[in-house]
RNA sequence: CGGGGCGUAGCUCAGCCUGGUUAGAGCGCCGCGUUUGGGACGCGGAGGUCGCCGGUUCAAAUCCGGCCGCCCCGACCA
């Protein structure tokens, strides 16, 4: 029952000054969110709607797989933390109580989840288990932005689950990539479950769930066939280099004075960017120089880099370039390098290639891998749209807000917090575990990215504040109110949340607010419609109109909505 | 953490460079009236510690310093 005459839905015509992101001036303007600090949201009436269906659709799919809903505590101990290694995040939130004791606000919950586990979990009859909560997260971010997107308060679903062994951990993984696809389905996002990168927690498994948008911070590689990766890990057959130089019988000096940029050397020798070998020099975690090289063209990821070290790595400094490679920038190259070299493998057979002299003022040309020099070879270099795909496709890149992600944490927490079971032979083993997280927010900000227009929002369904939006032109006295009080009822009656627009106000601005706010449809009662014994529908998405008949138009009405998109 | 920008009415902004009556506009808000199928109009009105603190000056929204807040790019992102 929802009088807009008396209800909390302050839209507004200016978008804020500081928004950028689609959502974030929609959601701002439509009068579902405010900000009240960096990365602080509310969630006006309106708003908390969206959110609240979102959850509940979380909620359903959730109970479906077995999990089973519970709630922990924001305000944890600083010792869980410190037991599992993680007090040291700089995004984490800490505190004291008044007697002094260490606090944090927790960013996630598998500490706790897990110390319970610990406690109350000791036999192979007790598991597996699928616990989870709605709760709020905090983070301390760095740099909250894009409204929803990125914020350091916000509610997440996480789920964890606990299994005997590996194979239980793959079942419970299998049932929340079921859940998770049929929620993503469920909210009409346009989505895709990628592999993810597992980070340096070594997990043995992640897939993120991304939802494409222009707004997203994460880019992902797409093929049309299926193949779909964080750009973080991805991994592509590169497009092949055209006009490649005439191989040499062995490497030969060239004097390219003053090129020190891939440019300025194809510039000057007259070759493709990607028949240079563009050297990238870097010290690995623990002091060891190493040499990185891929193709002229191409760029190195630095995660996937850091995954094959298993290890953090910088650019080397200016001054670590003489003293620990011997070189100069701008000449550096891996025939005669003295340290380590790591080729990537988009390099693996080219011959006539250019690199650097290791001397300034000079490269050297008619370079092969393998030949001139013998490098360890691995896949560190970046994916490019129009790659090929492992599964044929070729590749596009989108960026993507990522909504959920899955992860198999094996024992990471399980053993730090002493989560053991004794198994039917009487052993102790470490309970096997997955984490599961789902932000409700981001999913709805991503939906009004994906399909909002000129007008404003355009919800899904399943997720709109209110099925249907009743537009009221009449005044008090006049048949068009009465009318619209009447159909009122019997919308509510059909079982429809509706919002009535009752409040006095011109049509313009009743049809403009309409729009923004993004009901999937409106129906208007005016003068002229009961004049031709018919009111108007209005679809959101595409914003066609139809007459609906004016004797049975609440059912009407209704079966028109369960045909929305 | 590095780079850039902003802070004046509820919102969006002008004024600041070149200090000087009572600090302005549009939108929004309140009252009255006319309007009523695409943010309509007229008349009247309310609303501002010019982010905060300090300094310079006869005089500071305006010049200088410090602080705080917010946004964008990058780094970072269990």
């Amino acid at each position: 029952m929802t009088r807009l005459s008396s209800y909390f839905l302050p839209t507004v015509k200016e978008a804020p000054a500081d928004a950028e992101a689609l959502s974030h001036k929609l959601l701002v303007r439509a009068g579902m969110v405010r900000q009240l600090a960096s990365g602080l949201w509310t969630y006006l009436p309106a708003g908390w709607r969206v959110h609240r269906r979102v959850e509940q659709i979380v909620r359903e799919e959730m109970d479906s797989i077995g999990g089973q809903e519970m709630l922990m505590p924001v305000v944890h101990p600083a010792d869980l933390w410190r037991a599992t290694g993680r007090y040291d995040i700089d995004e984490l939130f800490k505190l004291q109580d008044r007697r002094g004791a260490e606090l944090v606000l927790a960013m996630t919950h598998e500490e706790s989840v897990t110390w319970h586990v610990a406690r109350d979990i000791r036999s192979y009859r007790d598991l597996p288990q699928i616990l989870y909560h709605f709760q709020v997260k905090e983070r301390d971010e760095p740099r909250p932005r894009a409204g929803l997107l990125r914020t350091r308060e916000f509610i997440m679903k996480d789920s964890y689950t606990f299994d005997r062994d590996a194979e239980g951990l793959d079942r419970a993984y299998e049932l929340h990539v079921r859940a998770y696809d049929r929620i993503c389905d469920r909210c009409r996002l346009e989505w895709y479950r990628v592999e993810a990168d597992v980070g340096m927690m070594g997990g043995t498994g992640a897939h993120e769930y991304m939802a494409p948008c222009p707004a997203g911070e994460n880019d992902v590689a797409l093929s049309g066939a299926g193949y779909a990766a964080n750009m973080e890990i991805a991994s592509a057959e590169p497009q092949a280099v055209e006009g490649l130089p005439m191989p040499l019988d062995a490497p030969e000096p060239v004097d390219t004075p003053g090129a020190t940029t891939i440019d300025a050397v194809s510039g000057l020798l007259g070759v493709p960017a990607g028949a240079l070998i563009k050297a990238i020099p870097v010290v690995v975690d623990g002091g060891d120089p190493l040499l990185v090289v891929v193709r002229g063209d191409h760029r190195l990821n630095d995660f996937k880099l850091r995954n094959r070290l298993r290890a953090a790595f910088r650019p080397a400094r200016e001054e670590e370039l003489s003293e620990a490679f011997g070189t100069v920038a701008g000449y550096i190259g891996p025939v005669g390098a003295r340290v380590r070299v790591m080729a990537d493998e988009a390099l693996r057979g080219l011959r006539g290639l250019v690199a650097g002299a290791n001397e300034p003022d000079r490269h050297v040309r008619g370079v092969e891998p393998g030949r001139d020099f013998d490098p360890e070879w691995a896949d560190v270099r970046a994916v490019e749209a129009g790659d090929r795909a492992p599964d044929g496709g070729e590749i596009r890149i989108e960026p993507a807000i990522e909504i959920g992600n899955i992860f198999k944490l094996g024992t990471r927490y399980s053993e730090p917090l002493g989560a053991a079971y004794l198994d039917d032979n009487g052993e102790e083993r470490l309970i096997w575990m997955g984490s599961y997280g789902f932000g409700p927010a981001r999913a709805m900000a991503a939906a009004v990215e994906q399909y909002a227009d000129e007008q404003g929002i355009s919800w899904p369904r399943a997720i709109s504040p209110f099925d249907v939006e009743l537009v009221g032109l009449g005044k008090r006295g006049e048949e068009a109110h009465d009318v619209a009080e009447r159909l009122y009822g019997e919308l509510c009656d059909s079982g429809l949340d509706i919002a009535y627009d009752d409040r006095e106000a011109s049509p313009g601005e009743k049809f403009a607010d309409a729009e923004l706010v993004g009901c999937p449809l409106r129906v208007t009662v005016g003068k002229r419609g009961l004049e031709a014994g018919e009111l108007e529908a209005q679809v959101r998405r595409g914003r066609s109109t139809r007459p609906l008949p004016l004797d049975r138009a609440a059912e009407a009405a209704a079966e028109l909505w369960r045909e929305l998109p």
